[in-house]
DNA sequence: CATGATCATTGTCCTGGACAAAACGTGATT
DNA sequence: AATCACGTTTTGTCCAGGACAATGATCATG
């Protein structure tokens, strides 16, 4: 079978077999690394005539380092909204500039944050020491929306103009989940209501914004299980109903497309009884309120403890479940 | 775009509106759903006669729901070493029975474990305090190996025989990981040795092996970062670097194909200097060592200890450093 | 029994074509 | 100025069917 070595790599030894570099990787590994499927990577070469990969004896592709670079940038430009056939001609000095175009100086404001130079400097005991000690200060509440969100946004919009990368992020993620976790954890409450089903759809497997809400929700006083990411529309379902959850709540980052939440969301509560409500929150649903009838759409994190007082107002829930 | 709905189902309204479910999947969404590819998908369809989809107005494959379970079911048998083509003829009742015959027996006894018990009643807080309170009878590195591991194991195996679905296995992992994080992060001691990096490969996102392992390195005073899942060579090797690590610890889940993770493993040793140690663990690794020049295979929790011991052992490290 | 050679199975990659959904641009309307 | 409606262009995914190498299974030999 050709690609059951999924992560294969060509190497090519220049003079000793000390640090050997990769120096070319197949369309499976390129499609890994930059997030790009091979159907678009062997399309855009059919267009656009680039990427233009080396051939093994094969005929199968091989792409050098230096293309995968460049198709990461280019990646990023469209995460930012540019076009392919717009960008894909120039040079990677010219994307790098195209990226350090950002015309959002608020990046550069929130540069200032003392956290976010842990995290370029990989220090991560530090950021471990500071966080907690932000969480200490300020109280689980705070601690999520004003010191993670903050966070959370400074990074995006750093990774959006690559001054960080993989381990950056990977190691920020994983000091934050440390630190949540374990506050939320400390939180026992059960038994008291609305009890909270938390999740997010099987294509959105970003933890952070689940993690913060269940933080808020928590220590409000909410009943709240997390199935962490990825759930699939007919297990969620199937949980929410058998665990007579009073709310299903999902998690959307701003990368996710706006219309396919939308879509989904709509299916969800098609499929939910009306009794139990739907609340959505995360960049891709910044005021598609209207749009959505049936579902409570979150508004940043304070708006959750508002959809908690109303649900709580609310003139009657089945209360003798 | 066709496929940028990337979860697009087909709704087949029987009656009412209310409670739809969906009829029938795009490819997309039973390759996320299953883990078989569309080439897959598409091959054998060709040459095993299954599974055949619908077809909607434009020829694109529609996986009713049924063929889609048979689909999961086939996928589980597959993973505990069967052939597709002896399988794939048979119905879904007939591949129950067959996952039901594993003869696995051990499987029936860990069932016993009360813990699992509440993974399988979806109890969530019972499951969240018990899990606390063996973490405070055991103390940290006793927890992960005689409570997570084992447990871990019955689910695994749980899963293999359809015993427990994707809900059940999202709420076990968010709670081990709620407990071991808050635990892992009341360990500060920094500034320790080995200073050890920890990760997986890109292709493993399997979270609880890691997480075990940091947990029993922490309790033994040796300093840990993590950057989660699914890190790229490259940036793995740069970290390490940059960081001035003693360590660079892998962990592999048993459904990493073996000779991926020899292959991977023998390249990450290519690429970084010889002073820094790889420790490697888990599933896809057991009884591999002698094939792994220059890699410390660490044969279960317990070995990690020994493994520490062996590195403050060794005769000199650059302690100017 | 272990080991090596032969054969069958199987997953991935290839080419080149097609199409619908999203983004864009334009002009009319509030 | 915004907002909306509409035609145009761009773009990502899907399709068919052929090919091949790596893996597993089978069998012969030491």
């Amino acid at each position: 079978m050709r690609c059951q070595a999924r992560y294969r790599i060509i190497v090519l030894d220049n003079m000793e077999t000390h640090h050997t570099l990769p120096a070319a990787l197949n369309i499976a590994a390129v499609e890994r690394d930059t997030g790009l499927s091979k159907d678009t990577l062997r399309v855009w070469e059919r267009r656009y005539g680039f990427p233009v990969p080396e051939r093994d004896a094969n005929g199968d592709r091989l792409y050098p380092v230096a293309q995968v670079e460049k198709l990461r940038l280019i990646r990023r430009l469209i995460d930012q909204g540019r076009r392919p056939a717009k960008i894909i001609g120039a040079s990677t000095d010219e994307l790098l500039a195209l990226i350090a175009d950002t015309p959002d100086s608020r990046a550069a404001a929130a540069t200032d944050l003392p956290l976010l130079q842990y995290v370029r400097l990989h220090r991560s005991a530090e950021l471990a020491a500071a966080l907690r000690q932000a969480l200490l200060r300020q109280g689980l509440q705070r601690f999520a929306a004003e010191t993670v969100a903050p966070l959370n946004e400074a990074i995006g919009e750093a990774w959006m103009r690559g001054e960080i990368d993989v381990p950056e992020e990977h190691l920020y993620t994983e000091q934050v989940q440390n630190v949540l976790r374990g506050a939320i954890g400390a939180h026992v409450g059960s038994g008291t209501r609305p009890r909270v089903l938390l999740t997010t759809f099987p294509d959105e497997e970003h933890v952070l914004g689940l993690l913060m809400a269940e933080a808020t929700l928590v220590a409000e006083g909410a009943c709240c299980l997390s199935l962490g990411t990825r759930t699939p529309l007919p297990e969620l379902r199937t949980a929410a109903v058998d665990g007579s959850f009073d709310v299903v709540g999902l998690s959307f980052s701003a990368a996710y497309p706006a219309r396919q939440a939308i879509d989904d969301l709509l299916q969800l509560r098609a499929m939910l009884p009306a009794s139990i409500a739907i609340w959505a929150g995360g960049g891709a649903l910044r005021g598609k309120q209207k749009r959505l009838p049936g579902i409570r759409v979150i508004e940043g994190l304070e708006d959750t403890i508002a959809a908690l007082g109303e649900w709580r107002a609310a003139p009657r829930h089945d209360l003798n479940a």
